[in-house]
DNA sequence: TCAGGTCTGTCCACTTGTGCACACAGGACC
DNA sequence: GGTCCTGTGTGCACAAGTGGACAGACCTGA
């Protein structure tokens, strides 16, 4: 919280964030003078289990936050990823409750940040600005709810065509998303060889390359073919519930 | 909504249900005009996908409802219980925005129901009672991310261990669940006739007895034991979240 | 009391995913 | 140029879960 601060209240200025950026002048210009806009690495925790929550973050351009739950047994889970179409932090339980994720930082680069309490008092003189954050929330937990029966239903197979799609609609890169096969496998919950396996059947139908530590998108298309329709819905639940707030050109979701 | 209306005042007529039973008198009072106690049938839909979230529903007693989330397939897949604990319909939205989810009576039984705008106007008037809802909202939000994970990685005989388990604490029933196979198969989502080999497993374990459209508990701690960790992660976030709003001794989740 | 519908138990062949093991490849660092 | 570490490809035995099939049990209503 200690970084460079930008007090943006022109719109060009404005961070990366789609919350943020589709903001009224009015409702941007309560926020703004709480803003700060500082650079993130991959891996950094944002939340722990039981930490106050008392901070809102926005990923901004290529930033990509992820929810674990931990687990018994020590291997967390990863739930969402919430890129710069949202924010991580108190969107639900409005702060200072202990958080019940871990939410840590899984692509790098800048989040913009606002004490809760200042986001709290701005929503309380702005009705608007309320609405749009209750909103948000909403898509947020339409999010959540679609990971859940996904993970019930769907394939490996799918939910790593899934995964990709999200990750790459979120960070902008259309050619390459820099996971191992082991972090990829982690995040879907199952073995590391079954991840391998999948990924080199995506290989051979010319779907993807896999480099060390990275895995190249070579079909876009035939990515969007092997996913599940997941992240289809979810959008659309995005573009009806923020519709006048994000344009449609720059919705995103999954 | 047009059902005899109990506009109670005093604490021991108030509806059962933890989260209405809990408030503060004052907060009570607020909302207490306009609740309406209504009698409900297991498999009523109180929500579909796109509906006008207008009316907030409290669970009574053993009622019990249920999130849907629809699938391409047809085949819905259910996600969590909300029972006497909680209540379901615009707890995160604020109310007035297209449904995600089909939430469906599952057990039925009294149901309580205040219509959004005149919770939200209470709300606004109190911020303990805004603060309540929060809580709560929050604790909603913990039960789907841990349902999340709890698909992705536990196994079908946990879930259903964890499944009995958390219907019986919202039920007050202890020995028995009404639930064919077919539905337990479907809650799961998972064939059958595997739900059918789960459940005999346990009975050969002489943890439940199966009868036509219902299954009987004979050794809850054995379920107990079979069952995942996750209803009681949920409760301790629950107990944690609204200390001093739930007394400890009805605290309920999962 | 018989018929018909639904629910239950079980069989089987099959797919998906697990967990471990091991050889080898790609970089980074000296 | 070698060393070491991490990451990748693949083989194998096994466990978990699928989906269709079918016989029999239970309940209801005529």
């Amino acid at each position: 919280m200690d970084a460079r601060t930008s007090n943006a209240t022109e719109i060009d200025s404005r961070p990366i964030n789609n919350l943020l950026r589709r903001l009224s002048a009015a409702d941007f210009a309560l926020l703004a003078p709480h803003v700060m806009v500082e650079s993130t690495a991959a891996n950094e925790l944002l939340y722990s289990p039981g930490d106050d929550v008392q901070v809102v973050h926005f990923p901004c351009g290529p930033s990509l936050a992820t929810f674990l739950v931990p687990n018994e047994d020590g291997r967390d889970v990863e739930t969402i990823l919430v890129g710069r179409e949202g924010a991580v932090g108190g969107i639900v339980s409005e702060g200072y409750l202990p958080a019940y994720t871990r939410i840590c930082v899984k692509f790098g680069g800048p989040f913009a940040r606002i004490h809760v309490s200042k986001l709290e008092a701005a929503k309380q003189r702005s009705p608007s600005l309320r609405h749009v954050f209750a909103r948000y929330a909403d898509c947020m937990l339409a999010q959540i709810f679609q990971s859940t029966a996904c993970n019930a239903i769907h394939s490996i197979e799918q939910r790593t065509a899934k995964w990709m799609l999200a990750a790459m609609e979120r960070t902008g890169d259309e050619s390459s998303v820099p996971l191992t096969h082991e972090q990829l496998a982690t995040l879907l919950g199952v073995g590391r060889s079954y991840a391998s396996r999948v990924l080199q059947s995506f290989k051979a139908e010319g779907v993807l390359d896999t480099r060390r530590g990275s895995i190249l998108v070579r079909n876009r298309e035939g990515l969007r073919l092997r996913a599940c329709l997941c992240n289809e819905a979810v959008k659309m639940h995005f573009e009806e519930v923020l519709r006048g707030v994000y344009p449609t050109e720059e919705r995103e979701a999954g």
